[in-house]
RNA sequence: CGGGGCGUAGCAUAGUGGUAGUGUUCUCGGUUUGGGACCGAGCGGUCCGGGUUCGAUUCCCGGCGCCCCGACCA
């Protein structure tokens, strides 16, 4: 994409409104426009780049026979009720509507009530099962307070994904393989040395949920962590007894902030009793279906790697992550038209090969191309000018390691295409 | 929901019971071109409602909005 076509605008100053360091950064390079407290639209830049997020996770769910489906955010009052989690006192976030048709709807804050009714239509039988679904939504919570940017919001998208499951063997297999998708997610996303599988609170079910932790001064949890052992445990699940059932002393741990990025959850049969998803099992008998809920917050994400991935020029986007993986840089002297017809002529070349590349061929000063280029953090930066030029070479630049060197179109090619 | 703070131009930020200033953005002209370059000109503003007052952007009341702390966070 040309640069001079990009409608959207950098900003030296951050608004007032804004405190959070993901926001303020993501207003200013100009990925998100704020809609209201906790509600954010999302940009061209923006955009892409959250559908790099999305993408890494998709193929990873994929990869471990993931469904991709993609609910309503409408739903039935009548299934929530079913489970007693339409009332307010016991939920609430919820934002409801009356249908002028008559009768109420609410907005999805979560789908776990319509899924699991949706599932009765195609599951009967073990044959059916496992059955391991996933959508990107946006999720609606009535928040009392938005907060920290795109990082606690009353619109956000996260990643949900749910399994059914004959019985706790084939649940567990899931399981384990959704840990280890997660692994793989968080390490493409370049955040994996400071992520941990953290231990937190069941439920009815379960002793203990996973969530997946990020080190992050902005976020919300305080986690108890042993880096060398790889045992993180959430401060609301700290105790004695957790102490000694994990085998670590409180000595042994340190107490950080973090974000919760994600999270996996076993629901044991309970949920499917509460909902009424049965099916037939192999002596015939009519058993509930074991399920368990895996979230990833996809915004929140973007935020995440905002706060943490940052300097103080601007954004530092991980290549997978990139809203471009290419930014070509243009510098021309107004004495020389050579440096921009080189340019135009790499930039279509790179064009016809498929690459992904934000040509900046904009007709201003080099220092605004670089504080924009800083700002806006793609990771692969390349200077064409006629000091380039002349060197027959194209001027590299690593947004995260802030090195630059000389290279060849042909392995600009090789590499970054 | 409890507590605190803030609403002045697209953005940021002064100031004042009596003509609202600066920076930036934007428009125009000129000079520039490897780190938000320079000079000149121009456009553009007091959140909404009520009250006090000769006069309110300023003081008072209410509303709305935004931010922070706490509570909450399937």
């Amino acid at each position: 994409m040309r640069q001079s076509k990009l409608f959207t605008k950098t900003r030296k100053e951050a608004p007032s409104d804004e405190v959070s360091k993901n926001a303020q950064l993501l207003i200013r390079a100009g990925f998100i426009n704020k809609e209201m407290a906790g509600v954010y639209s999302m940009l061209p830049l923006g955009l892409k780049t959250h559908e790099k997020i999305k993408q890494i996770i998709r193929e990873e769910m994929n990869a471990i026979g993931g469904q991709e489906i993609l609910m309503s955010s409408l739903q039935p009052k009548e299934i929530w009720e079913n489970t007693g989690r339409w009332d307010d006192e016991l939920v609430d976030v919820w934002f409801k509507a009356e249908l002028k048709a008559g009768g109420e709807v609410g907005f999805g804050w979560s789908h776990e009530e319509p899924i699991g009714e949706m599932m009765k239509n195609h599951i009967r039988s073990f044959k059916d099962l496992p059955v391991y679904v996933y959508q990107f939504q946006n999720k609606l919570r009535n928040e009392l307070r938005a907060k920290s940017g795109i990082m606690r919001g009353r619109e956000f998208g996260m990643k949900d994904s749910y399994s059914f499951c004959d019985g706790e063997e084939q649940h567990n297999k899931i399981y384990e393989d959704t840990i280890k998708a997660y692994e793989r997610i968080f390490e493409r996303f370049g955040i994996a040395d400071r992520t941990f599988m953290t231990f937190a609170p069941g439920g009815a079910f379960t002793e203990f949920s996973h969530e997946f932790q990020t080190i992050c001064d902005a976020g919300e949890d305080y986690i108890y962590l042993n880096k060398e052992k790889n045992i993180a445990i959430n401060e609301e699940v700290m105790s004695e007894e957790t102490l000694q059932k994990l085998g670590v002393k409180k000595e042994e741990l340190k107490r950080v902030k973090t974000a919760e990025v994600g999270n996996i959850f076993n629901f044991g049969l309970q949920k499917a009793k509460d909902i009424g998803l049965f099916y037939k099992n192999e002596a015939g008998e009519k058993t509930p279906v074991w399920m368990g809920s895996y979230g990833i917050g996809t915004t929140r994400m973007m935020g995440v790697l905002a706060e943490v991935m940052s300097d103080n020029k601007g954004l530092v986007w991980p290549e997978e992550v990139s809203p471009f993986k290419i930014h070509l840089i243009l510098l021309d002297g107004k004495d020389t038209t050579d440096a921009r017809d080189e340019a135009e002529r790499l930039y279509e070349d790179l064009l016809s090969r498929g690459a992904d590349v934000l040509y900046d061929d904009r007709e201003v000063s080099a220092g605004q191309k670089f504080a924009d280029a800083d700002l806006i953090g793609i990771s692969n930066r390349f200077v064409i000018s006629d000091k380039t030029l002349s060197a027959g070479q194209i001027e590299y630049y690593s947004r995260q390691k802030g090195t630059t060197k000389m290279i060849t179109e042909q392995e600009l090619i090789e590499r970054y295409v």
